[in-house]
DNA sequence: GGCACGATGTGA
DNA sequence: CACATCGTGCCG
């Protein structure tokens, strides 16, 4: 199976998020096909945490795509994110659900991601990878789940992508 | 330094 | 529905 590399990741988001359906991330012990993620898009999208500019934090979403951004939410669960598009473009999908477990918070977890991963560079790591089965995957689209904070228009748009 | 608040999950 | 649990952004 061939491994993604940067230039798969180096597109618009919303390009590249539909397409990480089917996928297959791989760990060292773990191996299990993406079925749910979600889009985040730039400053302007107010559902994106590089809405607020750019932070220690938010430092890797500004490199071009290709690198993970990892980031601690409620105190308990990390969260797995690619970062997409070109540098200087604030862009990533987050991984929010693989087979056999729904839930960004269970499948870091379960893989054993954690604040360690953040920046690491997909394609060259050995602690994590992902691998293109070669299919394309039915899919349906749903707004992002829990950013009711961000408002119009960022709430309604259908940046969350589950197959179908 | 202090404070409010999550891109969640679990269990009552 | 309550709440665990802590890094981050923002204010002072």
């Amino acid at each position: 199976m061939l491994q993604l590399t940067a230039s798969f990741f180096q597109r618009d988001v919303l390009q590249v998020a539909p397409e990480l359906l089917g996928k297959v991330l791989a760990t060292p012990k773990h191996r299990a096909l993406i079925t749910e993620v979600e889009a985040y898009r730039g400053e302007e999208d107010l559902a994106c945490h590089a809405s607020k500019g750019r932070t220690p934090r938010t430092e890797i979403m500004y490199h071009e795509g290709g690198h993970l951004y990892i980031y601690l939410i409620y105190g308990m669960y990390w969260m797995l994110n690619i970062v997409c598009g070109q540098a200087d473009s604030p862009e990533a999908v987050l991984i929010r659900g693989i087979e056999g477990l729904n839930g960004p918070g269970k499948l870091t977890r379960y893989l054993g991601i954690d604040k360690s991963y953040y920046g690491e560079q997909l394609g060259f790591s050995d602690r994590i990878q992902l691998f293109d089965p070669g299919v394309c995957l039915p899919y349906r689209t749903t707004p992002r789940i829990g950013i009711d904070y961000a408002g119009e228009p960022w709430v309604s748009k259908p940046w969350r992508y589950l197959i179908k």
